[in-house]
This record gives structure tokens, sequence and C-alpha cells, in this order.
DNA sequence: GATGAATGAGCGTTCATTCAT
DNA sequence: AATGAATGAACGCTCATTCAT
């Protein structure tokens, strides 16, 4: 009984959030009006201020909850253990794993980009731990700068995979499947394990140390 | 009534058509309002319906210079000849200065991703011919699909190049000096060669050698 | 459950009823949301409902407070023996205590003349028993209309008596003490039995000089 | 024709600006909506906001008008010459005259009571000259501070003027006519002026200063 | 060409109020 | 007695757009 009732004061809340985040993804910040909020939702427009507060706050709601579970993704990877290429293949794995489950955060990523600066402050924080990750990934190699350093790596490989979700709508007139179903998905994994394949080749070849810990 | 006076007081459908440019890759379409437009060029809001209709009328001007200025950089480069290396590099490079050049371009591109579908096609013709420039570049490997095929790549270095500069903001933080400082710029490019190399050796190398491990 | 803590949380009645004197003495009554009650007896909203029904019923239970309060304070006064001036003298002391002993209420009051008719009969029944206190203080003089008539006695005397404490926010800046202060109130309580003195004595000059010279 | 034009274009903006003091004036800021200003204007509620910007704005532009009529209404009274009855008999008639004029300034200031403190600069703006006059008329007797002092006079005189107004649908219940009907405005004034008389005899009574510049 | 004025629709938000628990 | 949830109406305000001049 008290688990019933707290599904039913849930609902209206989670059916809220559950719009929020289909419609901020979609369209952005400024293309979701509260009202649509309610409509597709199909709650009372006073009922999302009553349970948010504000545009902003239930905006942030949103992203939470992706960033949380983009903290908990990295948090729950192991990438410190086996060679350089297997750390980033698992790395690449789990992100791409991640958008999958997770499609609508790519679309509200982007949507951050024309927002106000108050918002840049949480991109960076989701971009933070990945740059940690490619550092850690790469920290035998001592890449600190230049043009092989981590964040360049990061830049090119979450751009390879987050464009691919986030262009979908774009793409689907090229592609001969949708984009988006799984023998499609399979074929972009391969293709990013491919990129980091060669990547790391090309890396190890530049970096020219066949002393270093673990070579590949 | 000076020369000088009428550089300065340039024609109204310019200065309008430059303030919405600037306005629309910044903030979005929706995060725009012509009001806004009009307050940026100095004239009067009815001034802004006069010249350009209404406001999709005005957005998609300001993309069809962007789309002709794009078409245009992809005709007059040339990336026929060469080795599949240096096409490629050729056809990085041509990108990547089209973007210094148009620095306002991936901040509107981005922001039609949330256009409700409108705008989808517009993308589509900025898309479609770098697709076929890629295609043409690895016209001799005989890949039409799977995850070698054209599409991949243009996905992944388009990619590469885009988000650099539409993540900047975010990106400053990590980053030593100004992601679009002439020095940063030089570095990422470097980074994008060395990508292009290392896929195109990775490209080689699979399709030369049918026998090859599989990925992962 | 100890008397302390009874004490403290008093009667969650009582709790509202004080919230809503304050705030709809600072603020008048559409400056107080029903919200803004609750938050400042910190109780429920919907408790403040249960326990007056409405805002209007609120607003009523705390101008009935007051108007009760008022006339125990004229019914209290004994105004009704000494002379002419000891009796004005008793009323304006017996109102100026009120005043300071009730200092939510001048506010109160002020707000009633912005309240759409609704409440001037409240108005009336707080008014009154002083015009006919005036009348009964001037009983002997026989005076029931023209420009010395109770009722102008009672206008001219409430207001010197009212707008000291309404206006005290605009007047702090010429005051050289905080108009509420006791000093400040003792000075103002010596001007106003100087006010009534002298109009004592400019009455009583009229009165008994028929052939006195005509005001101006 | 031009003549005309101007004629038409301030029509509008004239409208909201008598509608939202009539309405002001009334039921006060809080009471008072943009809407109920357009309806009452008979105009759309955008060309409210068009014409004076938003609420606060609309309000100060009433209540600039009103203490710019109060700042000439003092200037244009000759207040330095006379007697000291004469003087204040000019500054009471100058005063009442001007609320019979702007009958509806009364209401404002009481309503401002209740603002934000934003507005007590401006009910202090309309006190400050007033109180300058009182020192003005009193300057011979140098009364600085104590009961006797000028800004008592200030508070009593202009409260015994005022409040008539503002009490004005509370009182009628206890007038024999209607208090604003000029009849009624007569007697108020003769009250008045009695007052005054009052007040100067009781307060040359207590200066005792027989050899004083011009004794009364 | 250019512009001041006007407007219906929609925005984010708060309101007083109700009701099931 | 008390409260979390819900809601229709209204709030101040901005929007894209039109039109007479």
């Amino acid at each position: 009984m008290s688990t019933d009732t707290i599904q039913v004061n849930r609902k209206t809340a989670d059916r809220i959030l559950d719009a929020a985040d289909k419609l901020f993804g979609q369209l952005g910040y400024d293309g979701v009006s509260m009202n649509a909020v309610a409509m597709e939702a199909e709650v009372n427009k006073a009922s999302v201020f009553y349970h948010y507060g504000n545009k902003d706050q239930l905006f942030e709601r949103v992203l939470e909850n992706y960033f949380a579970a983009h903290r908990n993704m990295i948090e729950g990877t192991d990438y410190h253990n086996g060679s350089l290429r297997e750390r980033f293949h698992t790395m690449v794995d789990a992100y791409l794993n991640f958008m999958v489950d997770n499609n609508r955060y790519p679309g509200l990523l982007q949507g951050l980009l024309h927002s106000s600066a108050n918002y840049i402050s949480f991109m960076q924080r989701s971009i933070g731990p990945f740059i940690d990750w490619t550092k850690e990934a790469l920290k035998d190699l001592d890449l600190d700068e230049g043009y092989l350093a981590p964040r360049h790596f990061y830049v090119t490989l979450s751009a390879a995979i987050l464009n691919y979700f986030t262009y979908t709508p774009a793409l689907e007139a090229f592609w001969d499947k949708s984009p988006q179903s799984p023998e499609a998905l399979e074929e972009r994994r391969e293709h990013l394990h491919f990129v980091v394949d060669s990547l790391v080749d090309g890396l190890l070849n530049r970096v020219k140390q066949p002393s270093a810990h673990k070579p590949d």
C-alpha cells in the first residue's frame, strides 16, 4: 500500500521529467515551452511548476540525471588495465553503449551550446571525466601537450561517437538502414574500433617507444 | 554623403543579414528574436520584415549564404589528384580553413539539429557534397558499405573538425591557450593530419590484407 | 511535549492569524499571497484555507480583531467627564496609545482605502464610534453641522494621529530620531495636545463670540 | 494635418496614461493589472507595454506627472509674504486647491505606503518641498525641533487635507452631502482655515515673542 | 525604403482554491 | 488537524507579424 502510494505520488513528477527529457533533447531549451512539457506529460501546466519550480530547474534536473548516469558509466568502467589498445576499446564501447542507452543525451548536450553561459559548466562537468579518462589511458606515453595530447583524442573520439547520434536525422538520407538500428549501430561500432586501432597504431608509430611499458 | 558615410551606413539589408548571421550562430533559431536582430543591425524592426519577409526566410537566407560558400569551397578544391593520403589531407585542410573563415557556420549548423525537421533538408544539402567528396577520395578502394564505407569517414572526420569549433566554449577550460587562437588551430590541424594519416594507413592495411584479424 | 514546546508551537490557527496580521499590515491585501501567509506562519498552505476558509475571510478576521480592540479602547475610555479640553485630551491620548499598542493597525486601515468597496463598511464600523465620541465630547456646544461640526474634528484629529504612523517610512528622512521611538512618540503626543488645546481655544472663542470675524 | 497626426499618435499613449492614472489611484499598484489598464483605455494589452515599457515605468510616469504638478503648485504659490497667518492660509488653500484639481493624487500617494521601498523616495520628493514650505512659513519663530517644529505642522496639516480626500468613500455615510461636492469642500476649507487660525494663535501664544518680526 | 504603432498569441510564472488522504 | 498534489485563471511580459504613413 505504501509502495503504491509512493508510486502514485511519483507518477506525475516522473511523467513530467520524462516529457521534459524527450522534448529538451529534441528541440533544445528555447524550443520547448513549459506548456509543451505539460501537454506531453498530460498534466496541468501549473503542476510542472509545482514539481520543478521553474524551467531552469526542470532543465537542470534533466541534465543532472544524464550527468549522473554519465559519471556512473565512467566510474563503472575499468579502463586502467590491459594494453593501450584494449583500454581505448573499452572506453569507446562504454561511451557508445551509454549513448545507445541514453539516446536523448547527445541532443541535450548539443543544445547546451546555444544556451546562456550558465550551462557551460554543466558541459564541462560532463567533459572533464572523459578527458581524465583519456589522460589515464595515455598516461604511459607522457603526452601532455601538442597535437597528440589526450585532449585532442577526446575531441576526436567523442565527436565521432556523439555526432553519429546528433546528426542521425540528417544522415538517414545517406544510410541504407536507419542509423540507430541495431545493425547500423554495430557497423558504427566496428568503424569506431577501426578508428581506435588506426589511431593507436599511428600513435605508437610516432612516439616510437618500443621499450615503453606494455608495448602494444 | 561622403563615401565614408555610405560605407559606414552599409545597405540596410546587409546590416540585417550580418546581424542575423551573428545572432543565429550564437544563440540558435529560437534564441533570437526579430527585435534582437533589428537592434543588433540598428535598424527598425519593420525593416527586417520588409527586407526578408519573415523569420524563417531570414534564417534561410543566412543558411543559404553558408551553404553556397560551402559548395564553393568544395568545388574550388582539387581533390581528384594525388595519392589517397594527399586527397584526404587536401579535404581536411579545405574544410578546416572553411571553418576558420566562417567561424559562425558550425554554431549555425548545430542549431539546425534542434530545428523541428524543417531545416534537415538544408543540412543534407550541406552534407551531400561532402559525402560525395569522401566517396570520390575513396573511389579506388571500392568501399560502398560496411564499417569502412565513405559515409563513416565523413561522419568521423567532419565531427572531428566541426566539434572542435562548436565545443570551444566548453573546451576552453581544458586548453592551455584559446582553442581558436592561430597556434591552437595549427595544433589541431596537425592532429587532424595525424588522424587522417593513421586512418589511411589503417585503411590500406585492411583493404590490402583481407585476411587480417577482424576488428575485435 | 513539554510546556515549552507547546508554547513555541503555538496553535496553528494563531500563527496563521499573526502572520496574516503582519503581512497585510505591511503590504496590503493585494500585496500578500496565501502562500506568503503560510510561509510566514510556517504552516502548510492548505492549513490556511482549512482554518480560515479563504483570503477574504482571513483578511476580515484580521480586521475584526483590530476593530474589536478599537471598540474596546473606546468603550474603556471615560470621555464623558471633565472639561471639553480634558475630554479631548483623554480621547487623543487613548487613540494614540491604541496606535502604539497596535502599530499594524494604521497600515491595515490605509490598505482598506484601495480595497474595492467591499471593506468600506469595515472602515465605517471603525469610524462610527469615534465620530460619536467626538459628538459626545462636543455635545455642549450644539454643533451638528458646518465647519465646526464634530465630524470635521474627527477627520482632522484622527488624520493627525493616523498619518504620523502610516507615513513613518517616508517621514524618517525628515526626523532626527526614528518617528516610532518612545522619545519621538512623546514629542508627537505633546504636539497633538498642543493642537487640541489650540483647537479648543479657537472653538470656544468662536462659539462664545458669534460676532467674531468670520473665517477669512 | 501634422497637428492632427500628432494628436492621433498621442491618443493611445494618453488614453493609457489616463486609464493607469485612474486605476492606480483607485486600487493601488498591486490592485491594477496591465490587462485592466488596457481594457480601461480600450487598447490592446501589448500596446501598454509598447508605450510604457513595463508596469513599473507606467506607474512612475503617473507618479511623475503628479509630482511635477505638485512642484509647480508649490513653486507657483507665493508664500513668502504676508503675516504668519496669511502665509499658512495661502499654503492650505493652495494645497487644497491642488487636491481638488488632482483628486486622484491622494489615493495614489496612499497606495505608495504599501509599495516596496522603491517608491518611498518618490513620496519623499513630494513631502520635502512641503516641509520646506512649512519651515519657510515658520522661519521667524526659530522652531527647529520639539513638538512645535515645522515638520509636526506639516504632518498635522497635510493629514487634515489628504485624509479628507482619501477617506471620502468611508466618510460619505457621515456627511449630509457628498464630501467632494463644492459645498462640502467649501465647508472643509473653512474648517481648515479655522484649524490654521487656531494653531497660529496657539503657536504665538506659546512662543510669546511680542517683539517678533511682523506680529500677527 | 523605412518606420511608429498596433495586435493576437504565446511565454514563464503565480494565484487562490480544492481535494484525497 | 494537517498536507501533498493538482488545477483553471490570471499575472507581467515578449513574440512574430501587419499596416498606414
